[in-house]
DNA sequence: CGGTATCCAAGCTGATACTG
DNA sequence: CAGTATCAGCTTGGATACCG
């Protein structure tokens, strides 16, 4: 279960899930982690404009939301591996009809040719 | 067509559509123009916590993307109706996934019985 | 009733530099 | 490589007061 940052604060299930992607580069990170694992470069390199310490507190509150696990290598230099964990894939999915939805009406039909992603 | 508020800055379609629902109150008033029209006053006391100044800018971003129709009677005192257009009702369904997501995984188990919302 | 206008505080985000 | 530390800026949201 992920974790609830205003307890009883919700109204309803969309706002507590708002929540939990709010931040500004989740959900392209659930994304991305979504095609594969990747290391903290890589997760930079594939969100063009995060900072370090933004990628790094994302990743920290996700995380503890129980949506990302973090696996360290004890090699030098240092090797972190990011993936989702069965919840994150879960959200993933539920994310999916909504990303049709802006597919559809905001990026426009000119778009839908490329709607990979 | 919902309006792009940062044209060509889309990675995918959900940060697309998560631009058009990051105001705080946006999805909470999604959800409460999807059960029936409202107007500005019930908008208010559905939202416990949220000022008219936030209330009104909201409505006025969703009406621009095309979300809500703001119909006004030529009366006094004012009264003005907010109901959602086709393209709020489709959005309310592509979130309807994700906030059966939030109530099960952040709301949790205890609080699905009355998962009316 | 249905808003605006003004001011202000908080928090999120970003730039830069440094470290184990 | 994978971060942390520090500082600065700006956007969002909130408090309050006032208006047609």
């Amino acid at each position: 279960m992920a974790t609830a940052r205003r307890p009883g604060a919700y109204v309803c299930g969309i706002d507590a899930a708002m929540d939990v992607i709010g931040g500004k580069w989740k959900v392209l990170i659930l994304w991305a982690l979504n095609e594969k694992t990747c290391r903290f470069g890589e997760l930079r390199r594939l969100l063009p404009g995060v900072t370090e310490k933004v990628l790094a507190s994302h990743l920290r509150e996700m995380e503890a939301d129980g949506l990302v696990h973090r696996r360290v290598y004890d090699e030098v230099p240092p090797h972190v591996e990011y993936s989702l964990t069965a919840l994150g894939i879960s959200l993933n999915e539920a994310l999916a009809p909504l990303g049709a939805w802006g597919r559809e009406h905001v990026l426009g039909p000119q778009d839908t040719h490329h709607a990979v992603r």
